[in-house]
DNA sequence: CGATAAACAGACAGGCTTGACTGTTTGTTG
DNA sequence: CAACAAACAGTCAAGCCTGTCTGTTTATCG
């Protein structure tokens, strides 16, 4: 006990203080978009001083660097999570969709969007954000393939699969200005139909 | 002769003149982002003083609103003028699709993009994007279906229809930081099967 | 042709953001 | 416990963006 509060002290306030910022610094993304997430603003929001986040993460850029990588981890986490959750026998593709759209539609994918976005006209941003964002679309997609027992081996699965997962991207950047639920249970009720009937 | 030239002028250098800075907005927004679309940029850009921009957009909301409404008009034109490009016979379906995709990869998809998520986090740029974006949609959807021939009163083609905009709208959203056609034409290539044979 | 108004030009101030910098506290190590 | 390093705190200057303001040119109309 004493070798351990003796050697990780530092070492964990420094952890539990990154990992504050971050998550103000996602936050913000979601509250206040790219350019509104000011680096005043997340120290504010993460009760710390501006001179600690910069002892931290000595530019913006670095704090944003690190806030994609978290959120990538998150939105890792999170879908394994919902996987794990899924419910099986029946209605189990429907599910599926469910559970991607949600995805799509929950507050992580809203700060990833914002970062992506912003990557578009920002070469260093872009640089870091595409590996780790082609990462996931891979996770994501063999995750999929697993949770809807899909053989890629067969012509047009793969593409089918790719599609859905474009689809719920499509309805996830749809629900960020219009929240409309009832229409995205229909189409997804529509799309199972589809899925279910091509991947039989 | 005298009449017109003496009666337009004014107007029409006025008017050519916000042709000017509205085009040079969409390109910076394409170029920079929205948040990198400063005033000064686009009159710069536009070849305008700044002070003639002021004249005619008092403030940058005013400047911005006008920029969304340009976007929204020449989005419409565009898929009306693609559309009436479209050759008919077999391959309609595909062909009509993959005008969709061209569209959601557009550089004015990409400007009404960097509009549609600033408008999430900007409550006044919100009220005026949404009505307009709805419209687009609606317009979009409709013209879908004709070019389809598609029979909405038929259980699921409604839903059908939506969900292959959705899927162009993820397609497009992927392609600002991706550029990967062939990955998109083997998508539609998959999903016209798909269409034409649930709308046989 | 003179008067009026619109169009155009450019300087200026206020507000905000970022990162550099100096100083203080806390933890680690010999 | 003394010396050193890391963590933390807060101020300051430089740069940028927006919008206001004053002044000038061009067109329209009586």
């Amino acid at each position: 006990m004493t070798q351990t509060t003796a050697r990780v002290p530092q070492e964990e306030r420094s952890r539990a203080m990154r990992a504050r910022l971050l998550e103000a610094c996602v936050e913000l993304l979601v509250e206040r978009g790219f350019a509104g997430t000011t680096t005043t603003l997340v120290s504010e929001r993460a009760g710390v001083s501006r001179g600690a986040q910069l002892h931290h993460f000595p530019s913006k850029n670095d704090l944003v660097f690190a806030a994609v990588e978290h959120v990538t981890n998150v939105r890792g986490d999170e879908l394994a999570a919902a996987a794990s959750r899924l419910p099986g026998g029946t209605r189990r593709t429907r599910a599926v969709l469910e559970m991607l759209a949600d995805h799509f539609t929950s507050p992580v994918f809203t700060a990833a969007l914002e970062l992506w976005v912003a990557a578009r006209t920002d070469a260093d941003l872009l640089a870091e954000v595409a590996p780790l964002e082609q990462r996931v679309g891979r996770d994501t997609h063999r995750l999929t393939v697993e949770l809807l027992g899909a053989d890629e081996s067969l012509p047009g699965v793969r593409e089918l699969v790719q599609a859905t997962l474009d689809l719920v991207r499509g309805l996830g950047l749809a629900s960020t200005i219009t929240d409309d639920t009832r229409r995205r249970m229909r189409i997804l009720d529509r799309w199972a139909e589809i899925l279910e009937e091509q991947l039989a």
